[in-house]
DNA sequence: CTAATAGTGTCTATTAGACAGTATGTT
DNA sequence: AACATACTGTCTAATAGACACTATTAG
């Protein structure tokens, strides 16, 4: 059969093509004529939010440690936002599924399996990325970072977090990984009336690359609200736990403060007392739990 | 100052790019030099699940009218997937910010201003398009169906969604726009344990384009998961409006019936009660109430 | 013994679920 | 009067919050 691979454009109003295509009598022969650069392209990156926990010793011997929340972060050793720190992050390639690349990433980075990966939110402001127009995938990863023996990765490090205030709308983060603090100004504004969605404008932020800053908080803010109808902090802890290391886990993401009786009525479904205990800490011991892994 | 613009590169062990430009001196003088064509790229573009609801007569004069949800779907007019259905959207333009492409095209289609437009999911495997490597960035609009006299696209048309079942992880969807049924048969599979996370496996699918029926179960389940704990609905709503009506939207949605004094008691302190009243119906008339904006 | 945390019992306040009832229009 | 829905009162069950108490170890 004779046929002529001609194209008949069309447009809408806004501008956008709309390809005729009518000449074409299969859907086979339609994408064997088929020429992609027809469109405009661009670059897509994936970039993780890796939230682990940390410990603290305290002076007192008999005091518990103190936990804080943590996240990786890489500085970066070239141009653009040289000297930042970012996510880790890379190009999607073009023939990886999305989710393959965050994937990839995290085994580079990390060199461990089986990590809780979850799609965040995509970010695409033309201006977000000084060299060309590039979006990115943000994804949130889980990770008990008693896990991982050495970073594989010489410039990354583990931020603890600490959201200093909250009110009126106004967020102050600090990252701390012992040599450099980064502050973090952001101003949530609310997107509409009916739901809890927020645009995140940056006030002050002097070390993060990219809108990095805003992917942060929208990590943070997921992670919080995950906690309260999921079993998600699971993903930080160790196979054995006390129900007080928990307890402070839910505690450092909610930022507030839980009742005993409470806390341990609600999790008691959801874990297993194992025959192990915790002792030699200056008090009494306390007893080992593990996920129970019920569905 | 002279400057060579010279790219030293770099692998990682999985045969990403390092790019090592240390042979400029500043950010600017990078940017200068940066040519964007070193990277692979892909086309973008946004689908935008649009929910209503719709109401149907019933044989009976007294009786209140049915209620059902309803999607906006596209008969496709060119390859690929010519002469199916699919959700509206278009390519992400090279200067456009991401979440300003779902806002034109829903201009497009329906003329009006104020949606309720809210970002669902970025779906990216490789064979998601036959033609090319695109990435799609669903979104998810929730529209009061009224506000519309005409819809501008004649290939548009609204579908009713009836849930037939939903036992076993196995969902059945029937969309019904009158004239068309569509039938989808999907499996949900949990993710892991420890979060409400699923993949969804599209078992039977004769009439939707693309990655599209996993696009609209992942718009039912969020919107599903947000009436629960927003005031998402009110967007679908009229200005004014009855609380049984208003307890239908939520049924609908929540796919249960609901007791009247605990949806009235829950809901009360959302809406006000207006001076107008829907009288006519072959039974007592119901007081109008409007939603309160409070925060 | 003391400091510190581990773990429990119980009261109260709040919220959700259920059902039965009363109220009020149209035909 | 009959039908259909609008709207409310109240009991009960379940859950969340608060506080006080007992238990157990290292030093």
């Amino acid at each position: 059969m004779l046929c002529y691979n001609l194209y008949v454009n069309k447009y809408y109003g806004d501008g956008e093509k709309v390809f005729m295509e009518e000449i074409y009598n299969s859907e086979e022969e339609f994408l064997a004529a088929y020429n992609s650069d027809n469109f405009e392209k661009l670059s897509l990156t994936s970039d993780i939010v890796i939230f682990s926990v940390s410990s603290e010793e305290v002076d007192n011997y008999r005091k518990n440690e103190k936990k804080s929340m943590s996240v990786l972060l890489v500085k970066r050793t070239t141009y653009p936002f040289k000297d930042k720190w970012c996510f880790p992050g890379g190009f999607v390639k073009i023939d990886e599924d999305l989710e393959a690349a965050p994937m990839r990433i995290l085994k580079r980075e990390t060199n461990i399996d089986n990590i809780y990966l979850e799609q965040l939110y995509t970010f695409g402001d033309v201006k977000r990325d000084p060299r060309m127009r590039i979006i990115s995938t943000a994804y949130m990863a889980l990770i008990d970072k008693n896990r991982l023996d050495t970073l594989l990765n010489s410039a990354a490090s583990w931020f603890d977090i600490t959201l200093l205030e909250e009110e009126e709308n106004i967020v102050t983060i600090v990252l701390d990984n012992g040599e450099k603090k980064i502050k973090l100004i952001i101003e949530k504004v609310l997107r509409d009336k009916t739901t809890d969605r927020y645009t995140y404008k940056v006030i002050e932020n002097e070390d993060l690359a990219f809108d990095h800053a805003k992917v942060l908080i929208a990590g943070i803010e997921r992670l919080r609200n995950k906690v309260e109808y999921t079993d998600i902090v699971f993903n930080m802890m160790p196979e054995f736990f006390t129900l007080k290391e928990l307890q402070q886990v839910y505690e450092i993401i909610l930022n507030k403060k839980l009742l005993d009786p409470a806390f341990r009525r609600i999790i008691g479904s959801k874990v297993e007392k194992t025959q192990y205990i915790k002792s030699g800490e200056g008090h009494r011991p306390s007893a080992l739990f593990k996920y129970k892994n019920t569905r």
